[in-house]
Parts: C-alpha cells; structure tokens; sequence
DNA sequence: TTCCGAATCCAACAAAAGTTCCAGAAATCC
DNA sequence: GGATTTCTGGAACTTTTGTTGGATTCGGAA
C-alpha cells in the first residue's frame, strides 16, 4: 500500500512514531467504480482518504435531484467533520471510477488526538479551511446565476488542471449540473450561451476557454462583459 | 464585566488557571447600534463572543443585496474561522442594537491553544458544529423554494423563542429576506400564501404557528401539504 | 459496418423568483 | 397632533430557472 504520509496535510509535521500510530490505525478499502463509500445520516463513518480513484461527495434532496459538492482525487480528505464529532455522516460518498481508500475510525482518530497535539492543530487548521469554502459554496448560491456559477467552474477546473490558459471540460453536462445544483437542461442553454458570448470556444468534443478575462467579469458579477455578442 | 466562562462552550472543562490567561487576553468592546464591528475582507480580527446585545454575520454581493448569515444573541461566539488561521474575516459583522463584545485576538488565540490542550479539543468540536450548520444552510439554498426556506425559519425561531406552539416573528419582512437570501416582496408573497393556506395565522401585528405540521412537511418537501386552501 | 445507448442540441412551455411601482398602515419623531 | 419614516399589501411585469419532448450526433460493442 503506497502511503506517502508527509504529503497529506492533516499528517504535516508529525513524527515518525505518531506517524506509525497512525498507520496502524488506518484500513484500507477497496471500492468498484459506483460502489458506495457511506450514505448520508448513517453511523458516523469515520475519517476518510482518497489514495486512489475519484469520489463523489453530495447530498440527494427528496425529489431525487443531486448535489455533488465535491469530486475528490488523490490525496483529498473526506468527512472530516463526523470523523471528529462522531455524528452522522452528513452526505454521501460514492467512488466514481474504482478506488482506494483509507479509513481512520473515529474512535481511533480520537485516540491518536488525544496524544498527538500536532495532529489535533492541524486539524484545527484544515477544519477552518473547508468552513471557508463551505461559505464560499453558500454564497455562490445565494448570490450566484448559473451562467455566473458555471464561469467560475470553468475557472476552477482551468486553474487545478494545470496552468494551461484553455481547459478542456470532461465532465458531462449532467455532471456539471450536480455540481452547480441544477439541471442538465439549463447548463446545456448556459454553456451554450457562455459560447456564442465568445467565452467559451468549441474544439471537437470539448470546451475551451477562450476569453479569460471575460468569464472571471462573470463569475464576479452576474452580468455578460460588456462589448461581447449576446445570444 | 460580566462573564460567566463556564456557559461559553468553547471554554468549558478548562481550569481556573487557564480561565484567568484567557480573561487576560480578552478585550471588551462596546459598539452602537448599527456601528461596523469588523468587515469581510479585512485582516483577521480575532475570536468574539457576544455578551450583550445582537450582532448580525452578513456577506453583500456586487448589487448590494444582503445575506444575513445569522444573527447572535448573547453569548455566541463569531468568527472563529479566521480567528484560527489567521486569514482574511469570511464575512462582515454589525451591532444591530448595542452590544458589548469580547474579543481574543489570534495571536492570543494560538497561545491559549498551545498550552491548554481542552481550549483546542474544545474548538476541534465546536468547528465541526459550526461546518454541519453551513452543509444543512448550503442544501438549504441548492434544494429548497422560499415558501419552503420561509417554513423551516419559522419552526427555527419558535423553538429557540421559547418552548410555545406559537411562535411570533419579530422580524421585519427586509430582514426575514436577507435571511432567506431573497428580496422583501418575495418574502411578503410566500407570507401571504403561507397565510391562506392556513399554515401561519396573523393576530394583530403578528404572525404565528397555525399548523405546525403543515409547516414541517413544507420545510421537507417542497409542496404545500394536501388539503389545503390554496393561494 | 451496423446498432445501441449515452450525450447533446434545441424549441416551447411552465413555474418560480426578481423587479417596479404605488397605496396604505404603523411606528417614531418633532 | 401632525409630519416623516418605516413597514406592509398587493398588482403587473420581466427574467431566470425548471420541465418536457423530440431530433441529432457520437462512440463503442456486436
């Protein structure tokens, strides 16, 4: 099992005894690709990491509509938040392609705090960082059209798929929906309109971005830039 | 000053000792109303608790509409996210009506940290708390239609305003909105047809719980509840 | 290649939310 | 008490988002 433990942030700057604790504590699981992980409101799950493989975080409302609020790669942390209190899992996981995943229980996870204070800051830390976007996420909601929110995914999925100035998009517009809580329907009419805007350009199969600045105006406002064809 | 330690979670468990540094490192502020307690954006400004009067946590977007993100009652504590990493303060803060706020800064923050072991398991808990508010408020946005969003604020306020059926609101129909993160006339309009549809009652001035489990189902689902009077 | 399913495109429509506007009612200030 | 401000009620309208359904394209499997 590879486990580079250094460059999971949680586990920064521990030692090399607290980081055999931690090792002993951890289980590794193996998931197919649309395997579930945990489910929402069950027992708390425990702490989790991507070592391999993609995961899907999100919330399913009761008309059946999903939220993904994550689309996590290795290395990213998972359920952080019930890994601590013990509560229930307050959304769901599933692996998208197979996966391989570690898992830290709570009670473990609890054990090692209690003698690790390393561990216990960095989680201070990190706990306040995901608030951080969480209160991002909120406010593109509230704030937010989806023309707008779509713009700063592109932006998003640009910036962390390299420095490349064009990003191509490969994830379906369905997936993009989830992502942007609302339908595939209305994010194939934004899409559309983002590209005879001149934001987006079409090269084959995929999407690229052709006017960076505009789409930033975008993403800001909620506004198409000014001197740009409207649709 | 009045400060009762032990009702702060955050401080709870802690010894007598650690209780004094922590009261030395507290300042305490007095604010009008309607004075600026500290603005997004801005460097950090420490860790604050209420102790008297109410504070409102909002964010503005580009047009200048508000999102009241919650409104304190003493004693709360706010801004614990940048008071623990240092960074930029996530939202803005006001004093409603005069108000009386303690602050620590984050300098003093990480001291106390440092050294009292249960100042930071207690702030590990308590963030955790606060993250799960921010899932539940996210889902809230992505899923729910404002009548809906108007139901679970009413059955919100009228179990911490006591343990009465009725629940009154004294809330303006501008800050009910801002709440929501909508405008005041969409507000008046979900009253309104939250009203003939015999889920709230209006006495006077005031508005009140008529079917608390018409409500309840609302604030699930989307739909107003079977057997209703309809707008 | 041909077929099939998945993804997309597009139009038309329905519903929800946002906007504008104005008229009263209530509270507050002189 | 009168004047002013704040809050509320409600209509009419626009825009955005959600929904439905059909046509088309693409890519892989048989």
């Amino acid at each position: 099992m590879w486990t580079n433990w250094k460059a999971i942030p949680y586990f920064a700057g521990l030692s090399a005894c607290a980081l055999e604790r931690i090792e002993a504590a951890a289980r590794c699981h193996n998931y197919q690709a649309g395997a579930l992980i945990f489910a929402e409101g069950d027992r708390c799950a425990g702490f989790h990491i991507v070592l391999e493989g993609l995961v899907r975080i999100y919330r399913m409302n009761a008309e059946g509509r999903l939220h993904t609020l994550s689309l996590l790669r290795p290395v990213s942390a998972f359920n952080e938040v019930a890994a601590v209190d013990g509560g229930v899992n307050p959304f769901n996981a599933v692996a998208v392609t197979q996966a391989q995943v570690l898992v830290i229980s709570h009670d473990h996870l609890l054990n090692l705090m209690a003698t690790e204070r390393t561990l216990l800051s960095n989680y201070v830390q990190l706990l306040a960082h995901v608030n951080r976007e969480y209160i991002e996420r909120l406010e593109d909601m509230t704030f937010r059209s989806i023309p707008s929110r779509l713009a700063k995914l592109f932006l998003y999925e640009s910036t962390y798929a390299g420095q490349i100035a064009e990003a191509p998009t490969q994830l379906t517009q369905e997936e993009i929906a989830a992502i942007l809580g609302t339908t595939r329907e209305v994010v194939g009419r934004a899409l559309r309109s983002l590209l005879n805007a001149g934001l987006l350009e079409k090269r084959g199969r995929h999407m690229y971005i052709a006017d960076r600045h505009g789409l930033e105006w975008l993403a800001e406002h909620n506004t198409m830039p000014a001197g740009v064809a409207e649709s």
